[in-house]
DNA sequence: TATTCATTCATACTTTTGGGTGATTTTTCA
DNA sequence: TGAAAAATCACCCAAAAGTATGAATGAATA
């Protein structure tokens, strides 16, 4: 309440509305001097003013007053599954010691490929991808390449 | 302002503020008679009223007009990683005719056991664990373990 | 320049895996 | 109850994978 006053009284507009107001006084007070309005009855000129100046009053407060505003905030949740998400962990292939050619073998481990099928791949010896494999679990500290797979999933260091 | 005057009318407390209003108009009409008001200035009797039934009427328009509603949409974005989600497709286990057994079998074989691994696991033979393997195989149509493991897991029948 | 590291390859050997076949025992289900 | 499916196991053989060791080459680096 304090503040709509706040609000009223600094408003550039409330001038206007003052005046509007003193300008019904005054017209009143020029019926009351140059009409006999004495003559009718008192309570029906009162009920008169009444009524205007609740109208009047209703009018200022619906233009001044800045109008409420209920908020409404609505969650609306959305689920994202997971969007490409699997960043491949640069830091734990660099922990590993994993160099780029282990980590092309090991990708292609991953997706079911025989040491040959790898070899024929990379156009290298099958000789060179076991040497590749064997460090591969060397540095992964485990002992077959699904487990190899198994802990690169893990350690989101393939796909 | 049609709206609002329907509201007016509608509303329950409606009736609070006529009799508000009429309660005013009938001490007014109290004073009129009880006292000699007529001996003060009129105007100021009449600007008294004008003032009170002004602020009858902003205190009127404040109470009953109804807030304007903003309603905001908040967006959350929920991440959802992979432990809840990758649910096991039973309808691919079904079209693949593995069998809860066969099943086991391949799910050891995803963490990186080998055949002699699971079949301690399972306390049973090496043969009964191969010959597992060889239907696992077969009905997934791979030739070698870390195919059958990677299939799996495109199928959603593992894990 | 010397050294380290990644990559390549080889040979020999062991272990694991996978294919094929056959058989017995449970379990399931019509 | 009786047939089908699932689970169990064995033996043999071959292929693939893995271990160990050694070595050559080229690129990066201290």
């Amino acid at each position: 309440m304090i503040k709509s006053l706040a609000q009223l009284v600094r408003n550039k507009e409330t001038l206007l509305y003052a005046t509007a107001m003193a300008v019904l006084l005054l017209s009143f007070k020029w019926l009351e001097t140059h009409f006999i309005v004495y003559n009718y009855r008192l309570d029906i000129f009162i009920g008169s003013i009444a009524t205007v100046f609740t109208v009047l009053g209703i009018w200022l407060a619906l233009k001044l007053v800045k109008p409420k505003v209920e908020v409404h905030l609505i969650e609306k949740e959305i689920f994202i599954t997971h969007p490409a998400q699997s960043k491949i962990n640069q830091v734990e292939i660099e922990k590993s010691g994993i160099s780029k050619r282990e980590l092309e073998v090991l990708g292609l481990m991953a997706q079911g490929l025989s040491n040959e099928e790898i070899a024929k791949r990379l156009f290298v010896s099958l000789n060179t991808v076991k040497t590749h494999s064997s460090n591969i679990f060397l540095k992964l500290e485990v002992k077959r390449r699904t487990q190899a797979v198994s802990k690169a999933k893990q350690l989101n260091i393939i796909e």
